[in-house]
DNA sequence: ACAATGGGTTCCAAAAAAGAACCTGTCAAG
DNA sequence: CTTGACAGGTTCTTTTTTGGAACCCATTGT
């Protein structure tokens, strides 16, 4: 299997990979939903070689997760912004940021904590079942060919997940 | 920022990051979650080069994330296995899988459907908080120093993200 | 004795990333 | 009317990672 390749495998998973896989992808998303927009800004806290931060930012652009939006003519400037595409990214964010912070962190506990405004409470974030509500874990769910799945899955699909 | 010194950031996401953040990672643990085991399974089902498999999967032992369990003696071979921190990580592969359902997939919708056990419906997942039960999105949460915030980090938190 | 099998390692060429310098409009100050 | 600053890139050159193929090694079946 080939990089360039990857979005159109019969899998979400690897499609998604084909535009986040990367070193630097998702750090760069970090910085945007914690509302940084600016080229320069982003090169200053990531640290990103000029030239990859351009590639990562225009990509981001042609898959639709960031827009390009003008905040100033003469000169014009534009900064990038999240779409509902990137801003749906959110619980991917959440996924890594509570898994890191339950088995990457050090014994003084995790570097920054997430607040949920409805409630007060400091969180992580919970999967359930969008039809009973119930907790979802590995062992829990089966797999099966979709509407879009080509032939060749039909023959190895058929196991649960774990 | 360099690439090694990822894990030592105050940044759970980028912690995380420095396990699954490349190209193969998450590939190669899809197949775990699917029950692949064995390095030829791993090489052919993926065609990932030999070398890069044998580091990926050494990189992950390392980290805890596989491990090794000797299935035969004489000759001795072993299979790569997830551990409970391995297993952990199936939220950030449905995070991902679920994205790429909503906005990879063709017109003739995702290549493969997962049902849950439980309740017998075709799913995905809802992030919730785990405190109070509501569905948990970017613009509902904030972000603050946790126990393991490094000075430099108070001053640049305190915004929400989004 | 010889090939097959599982699980690698080694070598070389191609692609991607790091780091630093350079370019381009548009102002604003001297 | 020249000099400098600023945002936002682009162009080099060097180092790391990949991809692809070949080779290695212990066992076991024929």
């Amino acid at each position: 299997m080939r990089w360039e390749e990857l979005d159109r495998e019969p899998c979400s998973l690897a499609r998604s990979l084909s535009i986040v896989g990367d070193r630097w992808t998702l750090l760069v998303l970090r910085e945007c939903f914690l509302r940084v927009r600016r080229f320069e800004e982003f090169e200053q806290r990531l640290g990103i070689a000029r030239h990859v931060l351009a590639d990562r930012l225009k990509k981001l652009t042609e898959a639709g997760v960031l827009r390009k939006e003008p905040y100033q003519e003469r000169p014009r400037r534009e900064e990038y912004r999240l779409t509902e595409k990137g801003l749906d990214l959110y619980p991917v964010m959440l996924s890594l940021l509570d898994w890191g912070d339950k088995w990457m962190a050090g014994p003084e506990g995790p570097p920054l904590l997430r607040r949920h405004k409805a409630c007060g409470h400091v969180v992580h974030a919970v999967h359930v079942c969008s039809e009973c509500g119930e907790p979802l874990d590995a062992r829990s769910m089966t797999v099966e060919p979709g509407p879009g799945a080509p032939p060749a899955v039909l023959k190895a699909a058929g196991g649960d997940t774990k």
